[in-house]
DNA sequence: TGCTTAATATCGTAATACGATACATTGCAA
DNA sequence: TTGCAATGTATCGTATTACGATATTAAGCA
């Protein structure tokens, strides 16, 4: 029985199923609100990455770190973003290998808009996220 | 104070990077066990997407449905799937447009191995995601 | 000073999602 | 039944972007 309980059922499939498919129609939200703003997924989320860090600055590599992205694709973000006027580079006093990225008041203005629309979303979505967490946990109860 | 109850505080930006640092976490545990099998991120979510499907088989039209794709993307993801055979097309009786989509034998056992470690790593998570979801919820409780 | 490490930057490449478009089949209406 | 719109799948060219490999600059330390 110990060894059955870790083979999986339709309805287990299932359950994994809806949860990807809830976590893409979020993500998928979360993409269109970015495009709305004119921007990227990616520039939003590097822009809620900066914000969201003590300070409300972040490094390169911090922000490499946070987006789970190699430090040079980071690099290439931060310079897209600089483009289009969403965040400053400021000199780090300290180490002057690094860089302070910091938003303008165009990525503030951007972002306030995406995450109020966000915190929206996510208190909708919260209780059918929690309970495709619950039915996840709770097949086959006590299993190795 | 109705007004600004809507703006968002450091803490706020916190908690919403916060959350979607767990978000990509998974996204990336989820990308590594794929690849560990020799898969992309995608053509594991639509190995999921059919088996959890009625029948253990899907459209194309379902599969970018579920996936949020377009319909030629799917097509594209699907000759990948087949050439690497993970799954087969079997024409549909009903309909001569359509196609059903079903795994291999390898591809159910592919999926086998990954949806275990999922279920694993989604338990693991599940607290954690629930307080984010909690913190993010009771924020500004009675706000329009 | 010289060496190792760390942080950021550059460049070429590959993967993939998309728009536009085409083709086949179905179903409906006249 | 014939014609036409709708549906499902397929093809092709393109653009974006993440990556590996590598380079550059600065820090830390013996």
């Amino acid at each position: 029985m110990s060894a059955r309980s870790k083979l999986l059922s339709d309805t287990d499939y299932a359950h994994l199923a809806d949860f990807r498919y809830a976590l893409r129609r979020f993500l998928e939200f979360s993409a269109k609100a970015a495009g709305a703003e004119g921007l990227t997924p990616q520039q939003h989320q590097a822009l809620l990455v900066i914000r969201g860090s003590p300070g409300a600055t972040a490094s390169v590599g911090h922000l490499a770190e946070r987006l789970c992205l190699r430090h040079n694709t980071a690099v290439e973000l931060a310079q897209r973003l600089e483009s289009a006027g969403l965040i400053a580079r400021h000199p780090n006093e300290d180490d002057r290998r690094s860089v302070h990225l910091r938003l303008t008041p165009m990525g503030e203005t951007k972002l306030a808009i995406l995450s109020q629309a966000h915190r929206r979303e996510l208190r909708q979505i919260g209780p059918e996220m929690r309970a495709l967490f619950q039915e996840l946990s709770n097949e086959n109860p006590e299993v190795s």
